[in-house]
DNA sequence: ATAACATCTGGAGTTCGCTCTAAGTCAAGA
DNA sequence: TCTTGACTTAGAGCGAACTCCAGATGTTAT
């Protein structure tokens, strides 16, 4: 697969896919003769894993490690369980808020809703 | 209330209290004779939204706005109910993104506690 | 062969949300 | 009175995550 194919796939820009790979969010992505990239399966895994764990907020620097580890091979799977173990519990404190945070929103939007017929607006 | 009491009871430093009253995250603070700012409750409780709002990552620019609207008075209610929908839909979406990642991770980190067992890595 | 287009690299620029610095003001205590 | 410490402003600096740019190279179609 190119790289635009890829990019079209998981909606991640050019730039940003070779961003990652430069950083090592991904690991290095196998090239063809004239040295263009040419995702194999497994590069379009590490995307999509990169892509899903970018949109709920893991920081950049929780992905370059995974993969450094990953490459470390089997010594290494202790140390990896252990950052996504932590990298979970960061998703559950955030899981807590954000539905906190909507709770607040719903009950000032019903105030607002309220004062949509009253033309005032009470206990904001 | 002084700057750092505010700080210490919301969490924010002071930097940020005055960056978030600068930009209008929240409304112009009261002050006393010698110019120094003095948090009424009302004031207090900018700041606690600002907080709130915040912490489940929405963007500065929407608070400002919400602030800049209701600065504005009664004519601005549904603009601002608007807003508050917008806002909770956002969150939302991202709630469920947060949760199916979460749930791709307690996937991985099961195959890595089998892993733990055997040594070996199974379907990563 | 030439034009048009995709991709490459290295590095600069941008946006967001703070965070820090410098230089100044003010209040209270030794 | 002098010093200490909390506060002020304006503006610079910073880290994260992209995003854009310039100049080179390679591929494809006419």
């Amino acid at each position: 697969m190119t790289i635009s194919e890829v990019s079209k796939k998981y909606g991640i820009s050019q730039d940003t896919l070779r961003y990652y790979e430069r950083i090592g969010v991904i690991p290095p992505v196998n090239r063809n003769r004239s040295g263009l990239r040419d995702y194999t399966e497994d590069d379009c895994g590490w995307v999509e894993l990169a892509a899903c764990m970018r949109s709920a907020g893991l920081p950049l620097e929780a992905l370059t490690e995974y993969v450094r580890l990953s490459r470390e091979g089997d010594a290494t799977i202790s140390d990896r369980r252990q950052l996504l173990l932590e990298q979970k519990e960061r998703l559950q404190v955030q899981l807590r808020v954000v539905q906190e945070t909507m709770e607040r929103l719903d009950y000032k939007i019903s105030c607002y809703d309220r004062a949509m017929k009253t033309g005032r607006l009470v206990w904001d």
